[in-house]
RNA sequence: UCGGGGUUCGUCUAAAGGCAGGACAUCAGUUUUUGGUACUGAUUAUAGAGGUUCGAAUCCUCUACCCCGAACCA
């Protein structure tokens, strides 16, 4: 069950444990108890429960029910029921932030006691506007400095109950100035006078967000704290709450990209109005990409669990094809479904030649070879039959390949028949195709000189159940229903069709199902909330693929429309950084001054304009002028190579003029890798080039006798790229190249491998 | 005083500075008593411009575009 794939958490969490910093995996699911599970959250349940498996450790399922007002049991309950559903163990029992409330709140104590965390008696609107905005800074709030004293006693009188709600709230202290807005003294707790699912009426205070995720995953040893990218602002205060809590754990937050999903919306709340305004029957209307849904609909796990695998896990925003989701609940159902015979459409097939009240008994198996299972089934064959109405057509379109007057077709393991006549109601529709049959056909063979022109499925009108059948479409025709206006002028009208359908008795048989195959049309399962023995109700999973269906149908893919949010229109924009060094040199005449001078000693404009762009640059340039290194190559190095993260400038000229002393007098000491290499190394740690190249020996080599031995050694091992790259497959080179250096621990000459490589290859 | 992320085939996702690979989708073909499955093949991508390098998707600079952040929501 567990993907072999990596990703960059799987990278990060095998960095952790190789450097010591981890020996164990804890990873936790931490959903709101306010809604129903969601595709979208089975990404993350795979992802978190995934790694816990797959590295042995451990994966919390615990509800993070900080909020009573929008929580209920309900939704506890039906999320421990999806995730087990998905096949994940999560323990006896679910674990509740709400259980940690005391240390919660001695935590809360703590800061305060340590002039952390402040009581705030400003109003919302007050607090909003004290926090500023996304350009301008915030200002701290008039109740910032209260005393140690003060605040103990607020916070204490809240928890009591004294006051009213929105009265006060407890801030932590730590800069209103943040360009993070996050980080403008975030509130911690606040006044609810509300009853909760859990906790009933114990508490009127509740801890926010913010600082109640990280404490959960502290006091719980999680490791690995996996959340979706619109917390990514919020790590820094969650490392703030961490470090600050006196818990000895220490999580690390990642963050990943959320699903996305075309044709389909993912956000619980609009999830919600689509139940609560009746466009679905429910949380768990098959067209709902809920795990209720998707259960109700007959995905199995399985199913989703390897689509889970299928789209990977990355940073991008991403929004994956519906039609991977479909191809992973077929792909699931293909080997494990019966096949059966049903007719969705039916119209009456009447053998004229068969004899009338006469039934034959055909042993008919349910899987075909390919799938190699076992199990067979009796299907009667008589005298009238249905069969799909999309399956005649009495001027047959070009490349249809069923029935049409004059035409012989095959009944799936029955008899060939020929379409003799049509008949139609008033309306003109063909209620009725009557055939001859050919009573030597039933082997497989065909009739006489004739050609067959296909086979078609057909139940036996004698023995039919007749059963209702949904058939579903996706709930919305827009593949971006969130794109912009309301998503609901979206939805598909037609995503539910009901048709009244004969089944053979087949799908009543002991111990098989509940899912089928309906041959030539997809896979169904009974509707596990309205089907009844005496009135069976079929959803239809999904269809099978058709190409014949869509050959004309289908509108061409059209690319995902992306708009803006309404908050990114109204967003502003921020300077660029060619912007803030202009306005950094129109402040400081001697930034200004360098940017003339850069330029005057022959430096381009744009490097000029970067190394005078702050004082840092620019007294680094200026070190290793002094230190005797021409403007050009200072120019050079520094730009390409130094490290961003210096802020020591000055301390590292002597050790660069070195360096550049070095490897200019030789050029071909050591090889270029190298040498980038060792000015970071020395950027960091200082020393002597010299003295590292000696130790470290750097030292390139450049002599055909040295080289060549690995440049054979590489051509005879690998014969087949070889043999390509004298095909044509030049791109090549770079691999041979790659080898070779590899093989020489990068010490080899480039550009001398190159040529004794293109000897030898040619 | 704005800050933080992101951009590789149509879609999703890989590639120690060294073969741009895989999956889905699409299109062909083979097999098939399912217009299914399976198999084979094909098409198609490093946002743009500069720079560093023997060699850049990867490092540097600039530009463009997308997402997130100003709930007493999570």
């Amino acid at each position: 069950m567990t993907s072999k794939a990596s990703d960059f958490i799987r990278d990060i969490i095998d960095a952790d444990l190789e450097s010591g910093k981890r020996t164990e995996v804890r990873t936790r699911f931490p959903p709101e108890p306010n809604g129903y599970l969601h595709i979208g959250h089975a990404k993350s349940i795979c992802l978190n429960f995934g790694l816990a498996q797959q590295y042995g450790g451990t994966c919390n399922l615990r509800f993070d029910d900080t909020n009573p007002a929008k929580e209920d049991q309900e939704y506890v309950d039906s999320i421990c029921a999806d995730v087990r559903w998905l096949g994940f163990d999560f323990g006896s029992e679910a674990l509740f932030a709400s259980d940690y409330f005391e240390k919660f709140y001695e935590i809360a104590v703590s800061l305060i006691k340590r002039g952390k965390a402040y009581v705030c008696s400003l109003n919302e609107e007050e607090i909003r506007a004290y926090r500023g905005s996304l350009k301008d800074a915030g200002k701290d709030s008039p109740h910032r400095t209260r005393t140690v004293d003060e605040n103990l006693d607020l916070f204490g009188r809240m928890r009591a109950g004294e006051f009213e709600d929105g009265a006060h709230v407890l801030r932590a202290k730590i800069d209103m100035r943040a360009s993070n807005m996050k980080m403008r003294d975030p509130l911690l707790y606040r006044i609810r006078h509300q009853p909760h699912h859990r906790t009933g009426d114990t508490w009127c205070i509740y801890p926010m967000y913010d600082f109640a995720h990280p404490l959960e995953d502290a006091i719980e040893g999680i490791t690995h704290s996996i959340c979706t990218l619109e917390f990514e602002n919020n790590r820094p205060l969650y490392d703030w709450v961490v470090a600050n809590s006196g818990l000895s754990n220490v999580p690390e937050q990642i963050e990943f990209a959320r699903l996305g999903l075309d044709y389909t919306v993912m956000s619980k709340r609009k999830l919600l109005q689509l139940v609560e305004q009746g466009h679905v029957s429910g949380w768990d209307d098959p067209r709902m990409l809920t795990i209720s849904g998707m259960r109700r609909r007959g995905y199995r796990p399985e199913a989703i669990v390897r689509f889970c695998d299928l789209i990977g896990v990355s940073k991008n925003n991403s929004t994956v094809d519906m039609g991977k989701l479909e191809y992973a609940v077929r792909d699931d159902l293909n080997p494990i479904a019966p096949r059966v015979m049903a007719v969705l459409r039916p119209i009456r097939l009447t053998i004229t030649n068969y004899e009338e009240g006469k039934s034959e008994s055909l042993t008919v198996p349910f899987f075909p070879p390919d799938i190699g299972k076992p199990g067979e089934r009796e299907v009667l064959f008589g005298k009238n039959l249905y069969i799909e109405a999309t399956d005649f057509e009495e001027e047959p379109s070009k490349g249809f390949r069923r029935m049409a007057p004059g035409r012989w077709i095959r009944l799936r393991y029955g008899y060939c028949v020929r379409c003799d006549e049509a008949v139609k109601d008033e309306a003109g529709n063909v209620t009725e195709v009557r055939c001859t049959f050919d009573d030597s056909t039933l082997g497989g063979s065909a009739p006489e000189g004739e050609k067959v022109w296909g086979i078609i499925h057909w139940v036996n009108a004698a023995d039919a159940r007749s059963a209702e059948v949904r058939i579903y479409d996706r709930l919305f025709k827009s593949a971006n229903p969130d794109a912009g206006g309301n998503f609901l002028d979206y939805l598909n009208v037609d995503s539910l069709e009901t048709l009244k359908a004969f089944v053979e008795p087949g799908v009543l048989g002991e111990g098989v199902g509940p899912r089928f195959q309906f041959e030539r049309q997809g896979y169904f399962i009974p509707d596990s909330v309205d089907s009844r023995p005496d009135a069976l109700i079929f959803n239809r999973v999904i269809g099978l693929k058709d190409s014949w269906a869509k050959r004309d149908v289908e509108e061409p893919a059209k690319p995902i429309e992306h708009t803006k949010s309404a908050r990114s229109v109204t967003r502003p924009k921020s300077r660029s950084k060619a912007e803030i060094r202009a306005a950094a040199r129109e402040r400081n005449r001697k930034l200004a001054e360098r940017f003339a001078r850069y330029q005057d000693v022959g430096l381009s404009e744009g490097d000029a304009d970067v190394l005078s762009g702050s004082i840092a640059w620019g007294d680094r340039l200026e070190a290793l002028a002094t230190a005797g290194v021409s403007w050009e190559l200072g120019a050079k190095w520094l730009l390409n190579e130094h490290p961003r993260d210096d802020d020591e400038p000055i301390p590292f000229a002597s050790e660069a003029s070195e360096f550049l002393a070095v490897i200019e007098a030789s050029e071909s000491r050591i090889s270029t890798a190298a040498a980038r290499a060792l000015w970071t190394e020395l950027a960091k740690e200082r020393g002597s080039a010299e003295e590292r190249i000696r130790s470290q020996g750097l030292e390139q080599v450049s002599d055909d006798a040295s080289i060549q031995p690995i440049v054979d050694k590489v051509v005879a091992d690998n014969p087949g790229k070889v043999e390509a790259y004298k095909g044509g497959k030049h791109a090549l080179m770079g691999f041979f190249v790659g080898q070779v250096m590899r093989a020489s621990q990068g010490k080899a000459n480039a550009e001398k491998v190159k040529e004794l490589l293109a000897t030898a290859l040619n």
